[in-house]
DNA sequence: GCTGAATTACGATGTTTGTCGTAGTTCGAT
DNA sequence: ATCGAACTACGACAAACATCGTAATTCAGC
């Protein structure tokens, strides 16, 4: 066994949570979805514990409630997911998928430098790769 | 009932190849999917009969065989999952969310031009629905 | 020590998903 | 006209998901 189960959609919106606020109790998590839904505590508490059963988060106590905690960084979870997602909506094709994703939300001036410095670094990434699969076929 | 239901990952794989090459059998959907996953012909054809079910695929006919094709833009689409992928894995954080994209693939220099051009358009855009948005409520 | 509110454990439920087999239909070639 | 390969219809199935209720536990304050 010991497969890497990957999170579903509403893990990972919990796993969100807990990577961006740190260890939380179930009713931080649950206040802190970020799918604007209401949902019952109980429900929030079954994702974390499912999550807790797939090893992604791990958990301590305080006083009487569960504290829980993100057991894998964010970069191991999110590359999976977003290679997926890839995959499902655009056929691989990353270039697609920037762009649909930069009109689905906004970003702030930091964010976009960010993304430009990161935007040259990759160039330079992605010609290495394509000669290599050049010389394979 | 009648929700607009929401294609499922599979679903939207099949909808990308649509897209990409056009109307389509399902032998053709068959064998564009772009996960390399092996599946019975079966498979390929319960998931476009579901696409149809949910009127996001219409059905024409040539010789015995049934072609397929997309019945919505993939914008339309796209954004949608776009969106939840946004919320799902990043909180809605979408600078994170384009970083973790970039460092799942490849890009073509052509692809990286219209993406700078877009993130210079991209945030005058973002201020000027912010404004509009705030004049709105 | 008791008790009540907060918290968890357990598990039920209805839906969706991905998967496919089998039985039936269709049509082009003979 | 018929026959077989290609294709579809129908539906079965197990697993995963999202959802929540109820019973049990726990501890803080009396």
């Amino acid at each position: 066994m010991a497969r890497v189960t990957h999170p579903s959609n509403l893990e990972l919106q919990a796993l969100s949570v807990l990577w961006h606020d740190g260890p939380s109790t179930v009713t931080a998590v649950l206040d802190s979805l970020p799918d604007g839904r209401d949902r019952a505590y109980t429900t929030v508490l079954s994702v974390l514990q499912s999550l807790e059963r797939k090893k992604l988060v791990k958990r301590t106590r305080d006083g009487r409630a569960h504290v829980y905690e993100a057991a894998f960084s964010k970069d191991a979870i999110v590359r999976r997911a977003s290679h997926d997602f890839l995959t499902n909506a655009f056929g691989g094709r990353l270039g697609e998928a920037i762009l649909a994703l930069l009109s689905a939300g906004t970003l702030t001036p930091d964010e976009k430098t960010n993304i430009e410095r990161e935007l040259k670094r990759h160039k330079a990434m992605a010609a290495k790769k394509t000669a290599k699969k050049a010389a394979k076929k």
